[in-house]
DNA sequence: GTCTCTGCAAAGGTTTTGCAGTAAC
DNA sequence: GTTACTGCAAAACCTTTGCAGAGAC
């Protein structure tokens, strides 16, 4: 586990619980979500250890930083490739799987000059319950 | 210009020319960058109406936000399709055209049933001007 | 024993909002 | 004349940070 932190990192029980129900979730939770699951279990933690602790987790490959859903930031336990599609109707995020795409090369001399190392995808569409929603009223979903 | 905006919209100065301006722009200002370049025009602008406008003329699709660079809205005056690249050295933000692929159908069952309307992609790479500096050296561009 | 990490609380920075007056239509 | 919009300033929010004590190694 030393070495999949780093070195000069050590691990905290805090840092194995924030990970820990980081992985077990589907979803993508802001820190403060993650900060109310957190709790329960260890009540005396504060918001800024989880703050640190997601920024530490991130930079050594352990969870994944997500942005372009609405002003906060997200995080995601899974840091297998895959990219994330984000409900128009009521903001829920899931994940996309399989989706490949030539990065290196996309269209001749698209990029601009610029030297492209990656790339992630961010699509927009409806979710299960809203499609079904939107199918049958015209209105808001009813949950 | 009235149907651009939709009913119940008006056309003020303040409106017009943060539009001009961003249009004018090749770059994808924050709502303060915009401010700076607005005040010079129009000094007695407060940041507040800049917010307030950038949001009705994105919802009526004269201008574009996007997300995901850094955690501050940036906009973009070039609402025809494309994608954006970051530099992961300055965090400069460039234009990528042409790149297309097929939306409706990411992977078979890969959306996770999802509905995908649309999509955008965030490239990650090297600006010329940081590529060029790494080249050279293997340190941060001196600029 | 050393040095990183934590909890607390305050600070920092971005975006939103209430309100009374102003301007577009 | 209506009513949306503006400027101002405060508030709301999210995230980061300084510090002294605690804990990992």
């Amino acid at each position: 586990m030393k070495t999949e932190l780093g070195p000069d990192r050590r691990i905290t029980k805090q840092r194995r619980v924030i990970l820990d129900i980081l992985k077990s979730l589907k979803s993508h939770p802001t820190a403060d979500e993650l900060y109310d699951l957190v709790r329960p279990v260890m009540p005396s933690i504060s918001l800024g250890t989880v703050y640190r602790n997601l920024e530490v987790l991130s930079s050594c490959g352990l969870a994944r930083t997500i942005q372009g859903f609405g002003n906060k930031m997200r995080f995601d336990g899974d840091v297998s490739p895959h990219h994330h599609v984000i409900c128009e109707s009521c903001g829920s995020i899931g994940d996309v799987w399989g989706f490949k795409i030539d990065a290196s090369a996309p269209d001749g001399d698209a990029a601009s000059d610029f030297q492209i190392r990656d790339f992630e995808v961010v699509f927009h569409g409806l979710c299960p319950r809203c499609r079904g929603a939107a199918n049958h009223a015209e209105e808001e979903p009813t949950y």
